[in-house]
DNA sequence: GTCTATATTTGGATAGAC
DNA sequence: GTCTATCCAAATATAGAC
């Protein structure tokens, strides 16, 4: 922590508005110019704060996966039944996909592979982490009767619904989050219909 | 028709190449200079086939959702039940994203948004064609009984879900891909065990 | 911590000979 | 239809002044 407040605050702007373009544009896409503008200063600049773009990258992901860990396992703890909790995960995850934590969150579904294989090596401890959180959730449903399917498949089957809603899911629609929730709900334990999630969460049943 | 059919060998090898380039790498990481190399020209002579580098991905994209039309077609008149319809479709679509069609159908999938605007609507009749099928049989599966959520939903979903196995799915590994299609049939309507799949197809039910 | 200036590389694309 | 040669633009990154 050699750092002032100032200058970390810089630093935190730059992670920002990179994940911001970088889920609009791609990584690619890009430029260092352009992340250099959106804070206002120019492109030489960057590299007092990053020794690379990729580096920028990394600390978007990184920032953003530890958050999802936060967030993922608060949920987790919350409920005190199986498929309360699958449905507290459920909606924790689109709620980290379309609430004020997108941006890093889309980066982090959907441009994993711009990411270097080093890089990759180093943020994997902390996806296993968060992936941990959900299979065990789905274990004890699957336990308990309550889901079917294999966990293992069940999460990645969920991991590309989940994901794939940045697609096509817009909050100010006629479909509530927590709706769309209570349907993919239903979809894995086979039996839940739109509209009865808060009352499942609620009631704890 | 003004060419040869050698010449026109040359053009679909550079979009097969392309194809298989583009999944492994991004669009935005290939250069022309790969893609020449792959079919042993060099990197002027490719702009003989395409105008621009750009061209080559809507032409991967075109023919490969062509086909993707075709066998999504063939698959729902396959079928004379709504429930072994939906089966052969999940089973098609699955077997476009890891038969030989894979290159295209991912790119088609993920890589949709290095496509320019433009040519984004060129090719958007095509994708309605294809998900009016799907459409049509989610409905179906609907007003039987069969499929508890808006069609349009599930649809959204099931790409997700769909679209994503090309990240963890392999071919060569225990999970057949008939199994999986059983276990994401089961899911959707919500009763199916896996291994099943076969039985309701060949029986119909 | 930012700027100026620039090194260096790479990429898409073109013109014209063969 | 391919090659040679090259243009041009854009990008990452660096060095040193302020």
């Amino acid at each position: 922590m050699t750092r002032t407040p100032r200058q970390d605050d810089r630093r935190d702007r730059l992670i920002e508005a990179a994940a911001r373009l970088f889920r609009k544009q791609g990584y690619e896409r890009t430029s260092v110019r352009q992340l250099a503008e959106a804070v206002g200063i120019l492109s030489g600049s960057v590299f007092h704060h990053f020794d690379s773009k990729e580096d920028i990258l990394l600390a978007v992901m990184s920032t953003t996966i530890t958050t999802m860990i936060e967030r993922l396992r608060e949920a987790a703890g919350s409920a005190s039944t199986t498929r309360g909790r699958l449905l507290a995960l459920i909606q924790t995850e689109l709620d980290l996909l379309h609430g004020n934590t997108r941006d890093g969150v889309s980066i982090i579904f959907f441009q994993w592979n711009s990411l270097s294989n080093a890089n990759q090596k180093e943020l994997l401890a902390m996806r296993e982490e968060y992936e941990r959180i959900w299979l065990d959730a789905l274990q004890a449903a699957r336990d308990g009767g309550a889901l079917n399917a294999e966990p293992f498949i069940a999460r990645r089957l969920l991991t590309g619904a989940n994901g794939w809603t940045i697609y096509w899911y817009h909050r100010d629609g006629a479909l509530s989050l927590d709706e769309l929730a209570g349907t993919i709900l239903g979809m894995l334990t086979g039996s839940l219909s739109r509209g009865q999630a808060e009352v499942i969460r609620g009631s704890e049943v």
